[in-house]
DNA sequence: AACCGGATCGTCT
DNA sequence: GACGATCCGGTTG
């Protein structure tokens, strides 16, 4: 009997038909599922408790909203692959690209529970205070699980890819429902009022909320362009 | 628990 | 040249 489309294959990672729904179809269903990376360090998994749903180019908080550029190609490529993008100078964010066609919608996975390899990812992050932490937001789940930019493009469908995706643990075809939250998404000023986060209900490795903040302007309030030099008070 | 400042640099305007 | 799909450590409540 053939797997339907979108059906685990037993024993290997998702299969690429996984993905092939929009980035709020996919999103919900990849909570509980186990992502890995397996370096010559050792191997580290991550169950997935958090994510965010990015829809493309009818998303102003998308980065391929603003259309295809070097940093976000694999956004627009086959879905299944990872995006992985670079910021605020130190941390790396992953995300895992849905069907690319006229969206280029992908699901940013922002927090999980290792599984796997803890004394590994403890060692990868010495300020966690405990197991719960580990994983516990974007930038500390790909430095929990050794993931930078030369993983952009990975194929997670791929059993030989170093960074790959397998279905919910214990279950052979299909996925339980657990208790699925949904809410606005985290540090984002453009369409802040689209519940596109999902969450498992409850978990302690969910990251906390937090309201896009603007930076403060390093530049200073500007002089009067007095011309005379007489002081007015 | 909430809030604040600093770190730090690739990416796009 | 400005701005982050963030994290951390310290302070305040």
């Amino acid at each position: 009997m053939l797997a339907q489309d979108g059906e685990p294959a037993a024993g290997g990672p998702l299969p690429r038909g996984f993905f092939a729904g929009s980035s709020l179809a996919v999103a919900p269903r990849l909570l509980g599922c186990v992502l890995e990376h397996e370096t010559s360090e050792g191997l580290v998994a991550v169950a997935l408790t958090e994510v965010e749903a990015y829809n493309g180019s009818g998303d102003p908080a998308s980065h391929a909203y603003r259309g295809r550029t070097g940093r976000n190609a694999v956004m627009f490529g086959e879905p299944g692959h990872a995006y992985v993008y670079f910021t605020y100078g130190m941390h790396f964010c992953v995300n895992l690209v849905c069907r690319p066609e006229r969206t280029a919608s992908a699901v940013l996975l922002r927090a999980g529970r290792v599984t796997d390899g803890v004394p590994l990812a403890t060692a990868r992050r010495p300020a966690a205070r405990n197991g719960n932490d580990l994983a516990r937001g974007p930038a500390r789940l790909c430095q929990a699980l050794g993931i930078d930019r030369g993983l952009d493009g990975a194929d997670v469908c791929d059993p030989g890819s170093p960074l790959r995706i397998r279905p919910v643990p214990g279950t052979g075809s299909g996925h339980p429902v657990p208790d699925v939250s949904r809410g606005p998404r985290v540090g984002i000023s453009a369409a802040a009022d689209r519940p596109w986060r999902f969450w498992l209900t409850g978990d302690p490795t969910v990251s906390p909320y937090r309201g896009h903040v603007p930076r403060a302007r390093p530049k200073p309030v500007s002089l009067p362009a007095a011309g005379d030099g007489t002081i007015h008070r």
